[in-house]
DNA sequence: GCCTGATCTTGACCTCGATCAAACCCGAAA
DNA sequence: TTTCGGGTTTGATCGAGGTCAAGATCAGGC
């Protein structure tokens, strides 16, 4: 029937700009997009959580999704912020079924849903597509490795920095801007800082002109300065002078740049 | 020639022991073992670094390796302490022939050295055996996002406490021991603290009778109190009483366990 | 054995960012 | 319009852990 031909266009729409599927031949396309269906959820919505077993991965076609880990000891932690075009609970595939997280919608979203065990065979039967399946996998980990590097060398106006200058890529040409999807307090987690410490470290960004702010969505007005935060070494290459000769020179800002 | 079939029977059992080889028959493993070498290693020897590109993953036969990432801003970070029968490099073969890490020896170390090019080939024959490749690279991420979790909830002593917990596995029976490879100094940085902070973590797990140290090597006595300190909330469940009503206890102790 | 250079320990101090608490803002419901 | 509730901002304070500096301890090499 036509309604459904429809139906399925837009899927094959929507997988065409994911990255799982990129490298995918027209006719492999369709051919995935027949196993998928569409769903839209709500804000706040959960679509699969951490450690139960499950059995479809999913494509983001718009909104914006959050993936989180609850500790033993209760405390939660943004992994990921996934945006359109992302892909989430790849790994149930293959890890007992299981999903390594939990996934919320943070906005009105839709997503395609693919079923697990379908798309697994779908993969033995294709051998090249499994193998861009792997490369998908490692491009993951690559991810998360960075992710470990900034969460552990950074300190709070370095993370801040680097996120917005990662969202305005494309070199952050001068004016380019930042969509914040959801509630800043996801951003604070995700890089792991208190939403109030994020809250202070954008105003002092804003009062030294780097950046503008309106409505949910960030202007970067000084890239460069952006890209200084990040690269110092740390506490600034002030100091080292005659160790404590000067009598503790009051703090007005966060940044320690000279 | 007798001398290369025993290298081979050699390598075989190497591979035999590594996860990435699990669930391989025994004429794969052989097939597999008839493309790697050998290699020995000295102490602070490198392996791979960050960034370059490469054409060999590993396993590890017998010694210790770290993976290391280095900041843009200089800072270096502890990612991962390889152990015998562990992989390193892997994503090599599918990441644009890049390694995400830098790999070194923090101990005179043995490895099986894997081309990546033809192991590439020999798992394209074998989709069986790919689908085991993508089952490790998942685990993988599965452990980095475990790792995000441990590094952004855990304070300082629950991370030492959680360390101690997976390396003496085995449910860590009361007398399990606990081998350190390299220098302490590797395993600070693993958990993303300073030296001093871990010395002086340590020596409160010994005053508290929850470990004794010899040599490199940590006993544990009481696991129960070491679970109990991972998975408390945080700062743990005393205060919350009346505010500030009493005059500020004095804190001795890194813990606040009650 | 005795040096010599790494690694580990210990103490003193200080800083960054967490925490607590109180306004403030703003969109949705009434 | 007012009310209500989640999110954001701002200020004040505190403490876990980083930093610096000095010893102690250990491991090879001679």
């Amino acid at each position: 029937m036509k309604e459904k031909a429809d139906t399925n266009k837009r899927i094959v729409a929507s997988l065409k700009r994911a990255s799982l599927f990129t490298g995918y031949s027209e006719l492999e396309l369709r051919a995935a997009a027949r196993l998928c269906t569409r769903r839209a959820v709500g804000r706040g919505e959960v679509l699969f959580r951490q450690d139960l077993p499950g059995d479809e991965l999913f494509v983001l076609a718009c909104g914006a999704v959050k993936l989180t880990r609850r500790s033993h000891a209760g405390r939660q932690q943004v992994i990921q912020l996934v945006h359109p075009g992302g892909s989430l609970g790849e790994t149930v595939m293959f890890c007992r079924r299981r999903y390594p997280v939990t996934a919320t919608a943070i906005e009105p979203s839709e997503l395609i849903s693919i079923p697990a065990g379908e798309f697994a065979a779908f993969l033995r039967a294709r051998p090249k597509l499994s193998w861009r399946m792997m490369e998908e996998l490692s491009r993951h980990i690559a991810a998360r490795i960075h992710q470990i590097e900034d969460l552990t060398t950074q300190n709070a106006p370095q993370k801040v920095a680097a996120f917005l200058l990662a969202r305005a890529d494309g070199r952050g040409a001068k004016g380019t801007t930042v969509q914040i999807g959801g509630p800043r307090t996801e951003i604070a987690n995700l890089l792991s800082i208190r939403p109030e410490t994020l809250s202070r470290t954008i105003r002092e960004f804003r009062q030294r002109r780097w950046i503008t702010v309106e409505r949910g969505e960030i202007m970067i007005l000084d890239p460069e300065s952006l890209r200084r935060v990040v690269s110092v070494p740390r506490t600034a290459g002030a100091a080292r002078v005659s160790s404590s000769a000067r009598p503790r020179v009051a703090r007005d800002s966060l940044l320690v740049i000279e």
